[in-house]
DNA sequence: CTTTATGTGGAAATCGGTTGCATAAATTGC
DNA sequence: GCAATTTATGCAACCGATTTCCACATAAAG
C-alpha cells in the first residue's frame, strides 16, 4: 500500500475511472459532477492519499490561496525579531488571515533597491499585499498602488496618498500624551524617535501641535532621533542626559524606546517619575509589566488586523475600500506620575 | 511606456530578439549565454520590469524557494499570538531562514483530523518544513517522517522517534528547577502543565527525578494541569489554591503559566517568594520585567532556530541529520526567593 | 578542403493541474 | 417514436516558465 512517487491526478482519474476533467471537477465540488459521483471520487481521493499539486493549480488558476505579509525594513536593518510590536501585529495578521482559508508569506525586505515593491508583486506568489509600515517607502507604495489594487498599508495617512492605509491616529494620539505631560505640570518635555518616518513625522506634528496650544516654546535641542532597537535607544536616551540638557519629560515614540530611555534614565540615578515623566506608545504587553509600569498610547492591534484584512479582501474582489484611522487611547500608568501617583 | 498586463517571458524575448530559451538562462545566469549578452538580456528584462513568475518557475522546477513553519495547534484553540514563546520562535525562525534566500510560509493547523501532515507536505507549497511544537501528534510526525525528509521538528526527544528533532533537554531543565526549589528548602512543591504534550511530559520526568533524588514523597494532588494561555492557567492555580491543598512553590510548565500563577497567589494574598517560590519554564522577555522577576528555564531560542534551520537545509541537500539537544539554563531571579532574596 | 570540436541559440516537450468546447447519453415534450 | 432539451463526461488547449535535444555556424585540426 506503500506510494511511490506522489501520485498525480491522473493516476487518481485512473483509478476512479474516469477523465482527470470529472476529477478535477469531483475535488472543487463543481455542481457539473452529480453529488453521488462527486462524494465517491473525493473518497477514492482521500483513500489514495493525494493532494492537489499548488504550484501547478496556482499557474493555472492565477491565483495562489495566499496573502504577503511585507516589513520592509529599508530604514533599519535590524532583525525582524527586534520590535514586539511587529511581532505581535504579525500574529494578529496571520489569524485573520489564516481564519478566511489564506495562507501566510512572510517577506522581510532588506533590499529597497529601484523596484522592490514591483518584484513582490510581480512575482505572483501571493494574491494580495499587507505592508507593515511605510518606512521610508511612501513614493514606492504610491507608485505600486495605482497599478496593484489588492494592497493594504499599516501606518500613518499622508497627504497625497494613493494607497490605501490603516493607522492609529498619530496627531492626535501624541497630542493626547504631550497634553497629559503638560496637565501634570510638565515643560520640558523631550521627542525621541525617527522623524524621517512617516508615523512619527506625525507623532511629532501631534507633539508639536500639544506644545504650541499650551503656549510653551518647542526647543529643537529636546528632539533625539532615536531608532527602534532597545540598544540604540538607550544610547540616544544616555547622549540625551549626559548633554546636560534640562527635560522633566519624554515622549517616547514607541514602548521599546521608553523603557530604553527608563533603564538609562535609572542608570543614571533619575528617578521615573519623580524628577522624569515617561510616555509611551504601541502599549506593548510588556509596558504593563515593567517597572515602573509605563504610560502609553494603546494601539488596537486587533481591530486593526482585523480592518486592514477586511479591507484586502474587499480589494481583492474588486471593490473599492478607503483607508480607515483607528483611534488611540492613552493608558496611564506610573511612569508619568500624575493619577496614579497622586 | 505604461505596461499593460503584466509582461512574460516571450515578451522579454521579444524585446530582446531572442528566443525565450535564451532569456530564461540569461536571467538565469547560465554560463551557455556568453557573459555580455547575458548581462545585456539581464538589462533588457530589468528595464522592462520583468518578474519571473514563480508559479510557473515553482511548477516545473519542482522548486518553491519556500520553507514552510507549521503551528499544529490541535491540543489547543487558542490563538496563534497566545503565545509569546511560539511568537519568538517564529521571528528567530523567519530571520534564519529569509536570511538563506527562501521565503516563509506560515500554516497555522487547527484541522489535525487524519492526514494533515501529509495534506501539507503533498502541497508542493514548500521545498521543507519546520513543526513547532509536537503538540500530540507524535505518531503523525513519525510517519510522515518516513517518505518526507526535509522535516524538522522543535520539541522533546521521544523515545521511538524517527524525525529529526531540535530542543532543550527538557528533563535536564525541569530537573535544575526543581533542584533548585528544593535547595530552597521548598518540600511541597506543585506542578503546573499538561501532562499530555511530550515536553510537557519530559519535564513531568524531571520534576519526579528531582523529588525522588531528593526522598520527598510525590503528591499527586499537586500535579495540576494547565493549558498554556494565560486565562485557563490561572483559572488552573486559583483552583490549587483554593482546594486547600498546601503548597510552597509552583514549578510552572511555561512563563505565562507562572506569571498567572503568580498573580493569582497576589489576588489570594499570598506572598511570593516569601510563601510560596515560583520557577517558570522558556525565559521570555516578559519574564526578567514581571513584579517580582521570574526565575525560569532558559530555552536559547537563537541558537534553537539556528540550529533546525542548519539541519533542515542539510537533509534538503540529501544529508542525513541527526537530532539534536540544547542545554537549558536556570535563570535565577527574584521569584523563588533564594540566592537573589538573600 | 574535409573533418572534428566548440559555441550558440531555437523548437518543442514538460511540470500538473483547470476549463472551454464538443459530444454522448438520458430525459422530456409532443 | 422522434426531435428538443438537459445532463454527464471527455478532449485538448492553456497557464508561464525550464530544459533536453538538436541544428547550425564557426573555428581548429589533419
Amino acid at each position: 500500500m506503500a506510494e511511490d512517487g506522489p501520485l498525480k491526478m491522473a493516476d487518481v482519474a485512473r483509478l476512479a475511472k474516469v477523465s482527470m476533467s470529472t476529477v478535477s471537477r469531483a475535488l472543487a465540488d463543481n455542481p457539473l459532477i452529480p453529488e453521488d459521483r462527486r462524494r465517491e471520487i473525493q473518497r477514492i481521493a482521500a483513500e489514495a492519499g493525494y493532494v492537489i499539486n499548488q504550484s501547478a493549480r496556482s499557474l493555472r488558476m492565477r491565483k495562489t490561496q495566499t496573502i504577503g505579509v511585507v516589513f520592509p525594513l529599508g530604514h533599519d536593518v535590524g532583525q525582524l525579531i527586534s520590535d514586539p510590536f511587529f511581532i505581535e501585529m504579525f500574529g494578529r495578521l496571520a489569524d485573520e488571515i489564516t481564519t478566511r482559508g489564506y495562507q501566510v508569506l512572510l517577506c522581510r525586505v532588506t533590499d529597497t533597491s529601484d523596484g522592490w515593491l514591483n518584484r513582490i508583486v510581480q512575482s505572483h506568489r501571493q494574491d494580495g499585499l499587507v505592508i507593515v509600515g511605510q518606512s521610508d517607502q511612501h513614493e514606492a507604495l504610491n507608485q505600486a498602488a495605482e497599478s496593484y489594487h489588492p494592497l493594504v498599508v499599516w501606518g500613518g495617512h499622508l497627504s497625497g496618498q494613493v494607497y490605501c492605509s490603516v493607522g492609529t491616529d498619530n496627531i492626535g494620539g501624541a497630542r493626547h500624551a504631550v497634553d497629559h505631560l503638560l496637565a501634570l505640570g510638565r515643560k520640558r518635555i523631550a521627542f525621541l524617535g525617527m522623524l524621517e518616518l512617516p508615523e512619527i513625522g506625525l507623532r511629532y506634528e501631534g507633539y508639536v501641535r500639544a506644545l504650541r496650544a499650551a503656549g510653551i516654546e518647542h526647543d529643537p535641542a529636546l528632539v533625539i532621533p532615536a531608532h527602534f532597537s532597545f540598544e540604540t535607544a538607550y544610547e540616544a536616551a544616555r547622549e540625551l542626559i549626559e548633554s546636560g540638557t534640562k527635560f522633566d519629560a519624554i515622549f517616547a515614540t514607541s514602548d521599546i524606546i521608553a523603557l530604553a530611555a527608563i533603564q538609562a534614565l535609572a542608570a543614571a540615578g533619575i528617578d521615573v517619575p519623580g524628577q522624569v515623566s515617561v510616555v509611551g506608545f504601541d502599549d506593548i504587553a510588556i509596558a504593563a509589566q515593567s517597572t515602573p509600569p509605563l504610560t502609553s498610547v494603546q494601539q488596537d492591534l486587533a481591530k486593526g488586523a482585523r480592518t486592514i484584512v477586511d479591507l484586502l479582501f474587499k480589494r481583492m474582489a474588486g471593490e473599492d475600500a478607503p483607508s480607515a484611522t483607528l483611534l488611540p487611547k492613552l493608558v496611564v500608568r506610573k511612569s508619568c506620575g500624575g493619577a496614579s501617583a497622586g
